[in-house]
DNA sequence: TGGCATTGCTATTTTGAATAGCATTGATAT
DNA sequence: ATATCAATGCTATTCAAAATAGCAATGCCA
């Protein structure tokens, strides 16, 4: 359904704009993860994990800003889902790891979230495209 | 105290640095309104309600995506401040108006949200700047 | 070796948002 | 005008995400 247009007071800031947008764009993202039965920050962790090997949960939770206590349950989730498994380092430290099963899972989440993203951009008309990443990567300095 | 930057990967997702900076931005902006004792979407009302005068409670919700049911303590909330009063349009619809005090408070928010766009934009590299509103507008259609 | 920080966790609380239901009233169509 | 349907403003409850506090064990460093 059509969202309502917000008042043009308040739809020509950018502040608030933004917040729309992405609770907008994080919306339609949870919709199309829901297929996989994974949330968006399970898919998260998943994408980080393959990327930068080895990870502590402590360490996933410091780049995704997700607290250690709140990752507990989330990577009991997905530890419960067969995509993950624990591997120590030390006595102190275990590092998160996909197993195949999770590997594999990941090749859909990657499929979906790169069919998100070119979806996302393509809605942006052509002479603003390139400007938005720098801009909201500015922002985040 | 400055944010751990996410990995290339997830950096590079404009989804995802959308959700980040918004959530950023929104904390930002959170910290600002608490020295009025508001949260942002008290803000979001008040400068709503003087933009568009005799909304209702429905509408305004309507608006700001905020459902009938949870307008309820956000009103009451406001109300019980002695931010804004309710004025019967029909035996079955009210009409929410800025009392004198809410009047005066609101100009300290628009004083705040002002300063925060500003600073906001200011943040965003020159060549980009121009575009980021219009990008963020795209994504809401 | 002593002191301090980190890790992974439990347990609990807080918060915002979602859902369901309800009585009343207004709007619509015949 | 009247029966039907939708909207309004609510109560009450649930749900999920985040935040907070605390703890035992371990690693790190002076």
């Amino acid at each position: 359904m059509p969202k309502l247009q917000p008042s043009d007071t308040l739809a020509s800031l950018p502040g608030y704009t933004l917040r729309r947008a992405a609770n907008a764009m994080m919306d339609e993202l949870a919709s199309r993860l829901s297929a996989l039965d994974l949330r968006v920050s399970d898919a998260s962790v998943l994408l980080l994990v393959d990327a930068r090997r080895d990870m502590t949960s402590s360490e996933i939770g410091k780049v995704l800003d997700i607290q250690r206590a709140n990752m507990v349950p989330l990577l009991a989730r997905l530890e419960a889902a067969g995509l993950i498994e624990r591997k120590p380092i030390d006595r102190k430290s275990q590092a998160i790891l996909l197993t195949a099963h999770g590997q594999a899972r990941l090749g859909d989440v990657k499929a979906i979230t790169e069919r998100f993203e070119t979806d996302l951009m393509a809605r942006i008309p052509a002479e603003h495209r390139e400007h938005f990443l720098p801009a909201l990567q500015a922002l985040l300095e």
